[in-house]
DNA sequence: CGAGTACCGTAACGTACGGTACGGTACACC
DNA sequence: GGTGTACCGTACCGTACGTTACGGTACTCG
């Protein structure tokens, strides 16, 4: 959906107030809030299913990815990558915006039409993928990477990444990592994916090129 | 909260409605297909966060503990435990009530004086963390595990055994992993923490005792 | 300058739903 | 048999909110 300047500024207005509230907003609290009439958001949205959804895509979709060296891939150069990858997202996923907005997909994720578990989905864990296993992909290309399944070399790494850490903000539970703790967990979560997946160590996960 | 027979009965007509629906019942609902009065509904449950709540804890306070072997725990023996609790998480995160339960908790985790949230928290993560730390405070005791910080090691386990799984799933990825991919996942998880924490390895993860 | 367009502000409508009230029934206890 | 208790079924009330309608204003275009 193409959006003017001024339909960016009440989608923004609806983000801040599902921040703030911690619940979808109403079409009157979006409107006054964006100083805008009720008649407007109908007529640019369609309803308030269609501001939601336009509210999740504008944010889902400034996920920027980040630059992957596709040539002289070295080890430094992909630990470096891989790091990178794991603070960027452990950055995106403890954020406000991407919490209030899992929180309202995953809400109505369970309802028969609603599409926004989807979008957050696609530009979420699915996007992290189509980004990662590529250079996964050439990891192993350069001997640095040991593994049979990039899918599941994926899937681990996510999870050495994010551990209980996004569940439990969904929860509620306040305790947010700092941004060194932050850094810490990244460098640490790329080791242990070495350590599990490096070209140059045993395969003690038992698992190794036949799962 | 001390149930009778009856009120069982009424909160697990919620539950059924909850996972057909996939949000909360109204209390217009329950009372119809528990083919009660709404003014009981009220006198037992005192409104609609109590139902609620009532709901929820009920459902979390079924999760069955493992029994742990507290005396001549060996590497078999460890390994089967973390084997036995991988699966049995992986279980109940992908089973349908549980799904539905954190999509309810999540959902109203963001707002103002809102408990269920917390009694997810209590049942779920925190639980499992209450009951794997004593066993790999258990397996360091005997030799058989090398980490510096039982919580820590307590997280990395979580993130493989649990991956991107539950997130998909709460935001509305279809795909569950059948039985026999989740006692192979289990499998895998217990052999990578072996391969991070096992005290027979080197410490690749570069963070192992100061951390 | 007149017509059209885009938008704001506000009022109004319909409905869904949380909560309450009340009559009716079955059963226990004296 | 009379009284109290617990519960069902249903009708009712108030409010919140999605949606629609309409009058008023500014700006553009011919």
């Amino acid at each position: 959906m193409e959006l003017t300047e001024r339909q960016g500024e009440v989608l923004d207005a609806a983000l801040a107030l599902l921040k703030e509230k911690g619940e979808a907003p109403t079409m009157n609290a979006v409107a006054e809030r964006a100083s805008c009439s009720k008649e407007t958001l109908y007529k640019w949205f369609g309803g308030r299913d269609g501001l939601l959804t336009a509210t999740v895509q504008r944010q889902a979709a400034q996920v920027r990815a980040l630059p992957v060296p596709d040539r002289g891939l070295d080890a430094e150069a992909l630990q470096a990558s891989l790091v990178a990858f794991a603070r960027n997202w452990l950055r995106t996923i403890t954020g406000e915006t991407s919490v209030a907005l899992n929180r309202l997909a995953i809400g109505e994720a369970g309802i028969e039409g609603r599409g926004l578990g989807r979008i957050v989905l696609d530009n979420g864990p699915r996007a992290m993928q189509g980004r990662l296993e590529p250079l996964l992909a050439a990891g192993r290309e350069a001997g640095l990477l040991d593994f049979a399944d990039s899918e599941d070399a994926f899937r681990v790494f996510f999870g050495l990444v994010v551990r209980d850490t996004q569940i439990r903000l969904l929860l509620g539970d306040g305790e947010r990592p700092t941004e060194a703790e932050i850094d810490s967990r990244a460098v640490q979560a790329a080791a242990q994916f070495f350590a599990l997946f490096g070209a140059d160590h045993r395969g003690a996960d038992g698992r190794r090129r036949n799962t």
